[in-house]
DNA sequence: AGCACGCCGACT
DNA sequence: GTCGGCGTGCTC
C-alpha cells in the first residue's frame, strides 16, 4: 500500500512519544493494548495518535499509538513496522476519552478508537490466493462439484482474498479445499497488505510557470489557457478544460515544454453543494438574554452541564448560536450534536449563516471520502465547528469548550451495534475531561435529564415563552371508544377531526396526522383460521405495503409477495386489520381529493434527497396535508401547519417496555409542538382509547412537570432507571436449544456471583429469559437484565462473568452481547 | 479477527 | 489407523 510512511517529517511533533516502546491498541476485537518497540528511523515521528503497522501473531495489522510504555522485563517487543499517517487522526486529549468508553461500555480500546475515525481507512495483512498456471489448466478440464466449480470460477477472475473465494463458494465452504489445491500446486497463497480504500483524493492541477519564453510566439490555445491561469490563477485540470474547452493533449503538451506544471493536489470533497447565506442575529428575548447570561457565564470556567429546558418555539437555536460565538471568541471549538441526518441541514444552514466556512458535518450520509475529508479540515483547524448526529461525538475537535446536544431526549442518541453507547451521556463525559460546558437541549427532557437537574448534576434553564409571543396550540382529546362500532375510515377518524381539517384546508392552511405506524395495515389475520401472518425469520406480524403489493417485516427487512397463502391453513383469504400511514394516505386521498397530500415515513424518504423534498414541498406550500410517523416529531420546522391531528395517541403505550409511558408522552408532546410554529395559532386534537391515561393527559396540557412527578413515582416503586442502573446482557444464534441453554449456564454463574460475594449483594437479576422479540433474522434470542442503584458492582459483575477463568465472552456460534444503559429491552 | 493446538467422531 | 470437525487460548 503506498500510504506507507517511513520518512520522518520536518516539523517536530507536539505529541512525540519518548522512549524505546510505545503502547498501540490493535484494530480487533482484542481487550488488552500491546507494547512495541520503536527502531531508531521511526523514532523522530511517532506521535500519539497516528496509526501504526504492528505484526500482531503471523500478520501485520492496523495499530493506534497511545502513548510511550514502559518496558516490561523478560519480554521481547516486536518492533513497529511502519507509521501509517503524516499527522495524528485525533488529539491526544482524546486518549482517556477512548479508554472510557472501552471501560465503561466494556468493549475492546480498539475497536472504540476504529468506531471514532472515519471508516475504510486501515491496512491488514490477508491471505490472497491466485491461480497457478498448473491449476488453470487442470482445473478447466476437470468437471468440478459445484462449491469447486464456483471457486474456480472466482479466482480464473483474478487474485482473491479469503473473504471473496469464501463467499464465491457458499455455505459449503471448507478450508481444506484450499488446502489440498495449495498442495497439488494449483494455487498459490500468499499475505498481502489490503485496505485503505478511504484516502484523501488528488487530482491533477494546473499551474502557470513564472517565466515563458516568447509567450507571443504560442498559439492561440495555449495563450487562450495561459491568459486564464494569469487571471485565476492555479486551477484543477477538469476546470480548465470547462472553462477553456481545449484538446486533453493540449495542456499536457504545454506541459511537457514548460509552459504549465501539471502536478496532482489533493482537494477537498465538499458535501455542502450549497452556498452560504449570511444572516443576522434576530434580538433576543429577555427571557432568551437571561438563558444566554447563565449559560454564558460558565464557558471556560470549567466543566458544567446544562439541561435546558424550553418549549417548541422558544429559540433553543438562537441561545446555541449565540454560546458558540463566545466559544468561538475564546478560540476554542463547539461540537453540536443532532438526533438524526436530516436535522443537521437545518442546524447546519444555521451555523453556516452565522460562522461561515468554519463550520463541519458528519453524519452516515457523507460518503466514506466525504467523511474523511470533513474529518481533516477539523484536525488541521480550519473546521472549529462540527454539526453531526451521534457518532460526531469523536469529531477530533482540538479544545472543545461547549457541546450541545440538541433534542438530548431522542432515543436516536443511542447507538446499536457492536459498540452500543449513548451519543448523549459521551457528550457529558467528553465535556468533563476536556473542562468544558455542556448544554442538553430539549422541549421534552429525557427522564434522566430531568431527574439528573433535580438532584444538582445539572444546571436547569427555563425557556417558558415562544418567540414572538406565539401561543401554544390548543389540544382537544377525543376518545376514540365511541368510535370503535363505526365502519370505514369512521373507525379513525373522528367528526370533530374531520371538520377540523376541512375548516383548515378551506382557509389554505396545512394539516399534519400523525400515526406512529407505517405500512398500510397493522396486523394481518387469516379470514378463514385467525393465524396472523408472521415473519419466518423473526416471528414478528409483518404489515402489508400497498406500493410493493408485498408483506414487510419492519425487524429484519424480510418480505414476501402479497399473494402468499395462510401458513397453517392455505387460505389465500388475508384480512388486513388496523392502519397505517400507507392506508391512512390512500383514505385521505379519497376524503379530500383535491387536498395534495404528501406522506413522510421510513418508506417515502428511504431515497436520497426525499426527505428534503418533502420538506421543501411543505415550506413552499405545495403540500396541504402531511401524513407521517414519529418522523415528524423530530424537531422540523413546519411553519404554516396550523393543525395537528394525532390518529391514535396510543400505539406507542402498549409497547411492553419501562419507557413506553415515556416515549409517548415525548412523542405527543413533540408532534403537538408542531402545530402553529408560524404567525397562526395552532390547534391539535388527539385522538386516544385512552384518554385518562397519565401520559395522555400530560401531554394534552403540555405539562412536563405533572408527567415528570407520576412518572418518576413510577420509576421508583419497580426499581428502573433514573433511580437505577442497568446492564444486559443478550444472547443470540441459530441454534435454539444452545442458546437456551447458554442463557442459562450464564444466568446460574451469574446467580451464583450474587449469592456468594457480599459486594453484588445489591444487584437484581430478571431472567434469564427470552427476548419479547423472541427471533429476528433467524437468530434466537435471550436475555439477562442486571439492575441496582450504583453502576460500579454491575460492571465489575459483568466483567468478572465474562472475562474471569472461563469467561463467556467468545463462544462459538453462539453471540454474547453487553449493553450498557440499554434503551431498547426488546 | 485469525491462527495454532488439541480433542473426539467418521471414514479409507 | 488418519482426516477434519470445532472448542480454547493467544497475539507485544
Amino acid at each position: 500500500v503506498k500510504q506507507v510512511l517511513t520518512v520522518a517529517d520536518h516539523e517536530t511533533p507536539a505529541d512525540r512519544v519518548p522512549g524505546h516502546a510505545v503502547d498501540v491498541a490493535v484494530a480487533l476485537p482484542v481487550f488488552a493494548t500491546f507494547t512495541y518497540q520503536v527502531p531508531d528511523p521511526l523514532a523522530d515521528i511517532l506521535e500519539v495518535g497516528k496509526r501504526v503497522l504492528v505484526p500482531f501473531g503471523k500478520r501485520r495489522v492496523t495499530g493506534y499509538l497511545l502513548g510511550p510504555a514502559e518496558q516490561l522485563p523478560g519480554v521481547s517487543l516486536k518492533p513497529i513496522a511502519a507509521v501509517l499517517d503524516d499527522k495524528p487522526l485525533f488529539p491526544s486529549a482524546m486518549v482517556p476519552f477512548f479508554q472510557w468508553i472501552a471501560d465503561y461500555y466494556i468493549h475492546p480500546l480498539g475497536e472504540v478508537v476504529q468506531a471514532a475515525l472515519p471508516s475504510g481507512i486501515n491496512i491488514a495483512d490477508q491471505m490472497v490466493y491466485s491461480l497457478t498456471d498448473s491449476g488453470r489448466e487442470v482445473l478447466s478440464s476437470q468437471s468440478l462439484a459445484a462449491p469447486e466449480e464456483k471457486v474456480f470460477l472466482a479466482l480464473n477472475q483474478g487474485p482473491c482474498r479469503l473473504s471473496r473465494v469464501k463467499r464465491s463458494a457458499g455455505k459449503t465452504f471448507s478450508p481444506a479445499m484450499l488446502t489440498t489445491w495449495q498442495q497439488k500446486g494449483w494455487i498459490a497463497g500468499e499475505r498481502r497488505l489490503v485496505g485503505a480504500s478511504t484516502r484523501s483524493k488528488a487530482v491533477p492541477y494546473v499551474f502557470p510557470m513564472s517565466e515563458i519564453p516568447d509567450p507571443h510566439r504560442l498559439s492561440g490555445a495555449r495563450r487562450k489557457v495561459l491568459a486564464l491561469l494569469a487571471q485565476e490563477g492555479p486551477m484543477a485540470l477538469a476546470d480548465l478544460r470547462r472553462r477553456s474547452p481545449s484538446s486533453a493533449n493540449l495542456v499536457r503538451a504545454m506541459a511537457r515544454d514548460g509552459q504549465v506544471q501539471l502536478m496532482p493536489k489533493t482537494v477537498y470533497r465538499d458535501p455542502f453543494g450549497t452556498a452560504i447565506i449570511p444572516d443576522q442575529s434576530p434580538e433576543l428575548t429577555v427571557e432568551q438574554q437571561s438563558a444566554l447570561e447563565t449559560i454564558g457565564t460558565a464557558l471556560g470556567k470549567g466543566f458544567e452541564t446544562f439541561l435546558l429546558s424550553g418549549v417548541t418555539g422558544s429559540g433553543k437555536t438562537e441561545i446555541y448560536l449565540h454560546l458558540a460565538r463566545r466559544v468561538i471568541d475564546q478560540h476554542k471549538t463547539v461540537l453540536v450534536l443532532v438526533p438524526e441526518i436530516a436535522l443537521i441541514s437545518q442546524m447546519a444552514r444555521s451555523f453556516r449563516a452565522r460562522f461561515g466556512e468554519c463550520v463541519a458535518v458528519l453524519h452516515s450520509g457523507l460518503s466514506n471520502g466525504e467523511r474523511f475529508d470533513q474529518w481533516q479540515r477539523i484536525l488541521n483547524g480550519q473546521a472549529t465547528i462540527v454539526v453531526g448526529v451521534r457518532s460526531a461525538v469523536f469529531a477530533p475537535l482540538a479544545d472543545p469548550g461547549l457541546i450541545i446536544v440538541d433534542e438530548e431526549h431522542d432515543d436516536s442518541y443511542k447507538q446499536e451495534g457492536a459498540l452500543r453507547y449513548n451519543a448523549r451521556d459521551l457528550a457529558v463525559v467528553r465535556a468533563r475531561q476536556c473542562a468544558a460546558v455542556a448544554v442538553l437541549g430539549s422541549a421534552t427532557p429525557s427522564l434522566q435529564s430531568a431527574y439528573n437537574a433535580r438532584r444538582g448534576k445539572y444546571r436547569q434553564v427555563n425557556l417558558f415563552e415562544r418567540v414572538d409571543n406565539r401561543v401554544l396550540p390548543r389540544i382537544v382529546v377525543e376518545d376514540l371508544t365511541a368510535a370503535r362500532e363505526e365502519q370505514g375510515v369512521r373507525r379513525f377518524l373522528t367528526p370533530c377531526l374531520m371538520e377540523a381539517m376541512q375548516a383548515t384546508l378551506d382557509r389554505k392552511e396545512q394539516v399534519l396526522l400523525f400515526l406512529n405506524r407505517r405500512g398500510f395495515a397493522g396486523t394481518l389475520v387469516c379470514a378463514a383460521c385467525g393465524e396472523p401472518m408472521r415473519c419466518d425469520r423473526c416471528d414478528i406480524s409483518m404489515t402489508y405495503h400497498q406500493k410493493s403489493n408485498a408483506y414487510k417485516c419492519h425487524y429484519c427487512g424480510f418480505s414476501r409477495a402479497a399473494a402468499t397463502r395462510c401458513s397453517r391453513c392455505g387460505s389465500d383469504r388475508i384480512k388486513r386489520l388496523g392502519l397505517g400511514t400507507e392506508k391512512l394516505e390512500a383514505k385521505i386521498r379519497e376524503l379530500f381529493p383535491r387536498a395534495a397530500v404528501a406522506r413522510m415515513d421510513r418508506d417515502t424518504t428511504a431515497r436520497k434527497g426525499a426527505l428534503l423534498k418533502i420538506l421543501k414541498d411543505l415550506r413552499d406550500r405545495k403540500t396541504d396535508i402531511l401524513i407521517g410517523t414519529q418522523m415528524v416529531a423530530k424537531g422540523h420546522d413546519f411553519p404554516f401547519i396550523t393543525l395537528v391531528g394525532i390518529i391514535c395517541a396510543d400505539l406507542s403505550l402498549s409497547l411492553p417496555d419501562f419507557r413506553a409511558g415515556e416515549r409517548t408522552f415525548q412523542l405527543l408532546a413533540q408532534v403537538a409542538g408542531r402545530a402553529g410554529r408560524g404567525q397562526t395559532p395552532g390547534r391539535v386534537i388527539l385522538q386516544t382509547y385512552n384518554p385518562d391515561h397519565f401520559s395522555i393527559e400530560a401531554a394534552r396540557h403540555q405539562d412536563f412537570e405533572a408527567f415528570y412527578r407520576q412518572e418518576i413515582e413510577f420509576r421508583k416503586a419497580l426499581g428502573y432507571p433514573p433511580l437505577t442502573r442497568m446492564i444486559q446482557i443478550r444472547i443470540s444464534g441459530a441454534d435454539k436449544a444452545a442458546v437456551a441453554r447458554m442463557a442459562e449456564t450464564l444466568g446460574d454463574r451469574c446467580g451464583r456471583f450474587i449469592a456468594d460475594q457480599a459486594r453484588f449483594r445489591s444487584v437484581a437479576m430478571l431472567g434469564p429469559a427470552e427476548a419479547p422479540l423472541q427471533r429476528i433474522a433467524d437468530q434466537y434470542r435471550w436475555q439477562l437484565l442486571l439492575k441496582d442503584r450504583d453502576a460500579a458492582p454491575l460492571h465489575l459483575l459483568v466483567n468478572k462473568l465474562l472475562f474471569g477463568r472461563d469467561g463467556y465472552n467468545r463462544t462459538g456460534r453462539i453471540k454474547i452481547q453487553v449493553d450498557v444503559d440499554p434503551v431498547f429491552l426488546m
